[in-house]
RNA sequence: GGGUCGGUGCCCGAGUGGCUAAAGGGGAUGGGCUGUAAACCCAUUGGCGCGAGCCUUCGCUGGUUCGAAUCCAGCCCGGCCCA
């Protein structure tokens, strides 16, 4: 069914070149990418804000090395757990590696569960200055002294129209649109414009979803198998690092947790949970953005069904559409 | 057997005569999200109704009262102490 099982062979030129899997953590999508870029010679991008960082593997289901010597995997292992990292740089290291595929005549397969991170791959970001860490210090420790309402107040006099869409409480979002003032002297909203409309990019795009109650027991399966597998030890070892973890990485499910418990603040019982329940919120998040994506192929996947079927299924999709 | 503290909504927990369908938290559900996004923010959460509102609820039964989750009596269940 495969085009390149095809004997005509320009029937692969109108094979999409840009594939996204996405799907709630746990949905099974990248053993589907692994298949599908072996099935179609294909190499794989990683969508994701935590298997960026090195030794970060158990907590972040990375694919295991046997899996990455069969093919080749971006945006996976590129920072430090001590650094930061951001959609800029996702969006940056993945452009540069679409093209990079591309150049050697293979199609691109990327998977991930960042819904942010895919929101920009089909949009794009707006045209605009990045984070200033001194600017949202100073902006931060204003609100605490004056309060938040009062940054709130401030947006409104310059931004009117971002300060209608942040709620007075989003502290994140009343900082960055007062970031991005600062920086450029012009409202954030102003930059704010490629949501607008449809995106205009090139991703055939297929999701993978389940019975929400099979959902959350493979979530839940998963969680116990991190921990067999040594999470605690892998977090102790990040721990014992000489740079501390950065933000983000420490707030990674899993991991924020562990730290915690490591901390003496949980017993163990209770951090299993807690994981467990952080992950069924990190999938409730990531349902409610993919309501949100237009375009999306799919593949509703039932008990009876297996990677191969999966695969089938994806594979009659790009079919259908060349 | 005696004493004592307690039994509140899915869970924990505050409330100790009217302002209470009942604080707060958790969980769950829905939504938002453009450079920290596995972050962060918002809303809903007894039932029915678009709504004014109606009905049911604070262990059970009965009582006091204009009015009870709140006071009284009996009973059931749990914790602790004494036998």
């Amino acid at each position: 069914m495969s085009p390149f099982l095809s004997p005509k062979g320009a029937k692969v030129m109108k094979q999409p070149n840009k594939i996204l899997i996405m799907g709630v953590t746990a949905s099974g999508k990248s053993a589907l990418a692994f298949e599908l870029a072996k099935t179609l010679n294909a190499e794989i991008i990683s969508v994701d804000s935590m298997k960026v960082y090195k030794r970060m593997d158990i907590g972040t289901a990375k694919a295991p090395l046997e899996k990455r010597s069969v093919i080749p995997y971006h945006l996976v292992d590129v920072v430090e757990p001590s650094e930061a990292f951001s959609v800029d740089q996702f969006l940056a290291l993945t452009e540069k590696a679409v093209t990079d595929i591309h150049g050697r005549g293979k199609p691109v397969v990327a998977v991930g569960g960042t819904a942010m991170y895919i929101k920009a791959l089909l949009h794009g970001l707006f045209q605009g200055p990045g984070s200033d860490e001194t600017i949202r210090q100073t902006l931060k420790n204003r609100a605490s002294e004056v309060g938040l309402v009062k940054l709130h107040e401030e947006l409104t006099q310059i931004d009117p129209a971002a300060a209608e869409r942040i709620h007075p409480n989003d502290e994140k979002r009343i900082i960055r649109a007062l970031e991005v003032f600062e920086l450029t002297g012009k409202p954030i909203s102003a930059f704010q414009t490629q949501w607008d409309a449809a995106p205009n990019s090139d991703w055939f795009v297929i999701g993978l979803r389940r019975d929400k109650q099979i959902e959350n027991s493979r979530m839940n399966a998963r969680v116990k198998r991190m921990i067999e597998d040594g999470l605690k030890e892998e977090v102790e070892n990040l721990l014992a690092e000489d740079k501390p973890l950065s933000k983000q990485a420490a707030a990674a499910i899993g991991y924020a947790e562990m730290i915690a418990h490591l901390n003496g603040d949980m017993e163990l019982d209770e951090t299993v949970e807690r994981i467990k329940i952080n992950t069924r919120r990190f999938a409730k998040s990531q349902r409610t953005w993919f309501k949100t994506f237009p375009n999306v192929h799919w593949i509703d996947i039932k008990e009876t069904d297996t990677v191969q079927t999966v695969l089938q299924q994806t594979l009659d999709l790009l079919d259908s559409v060349r």
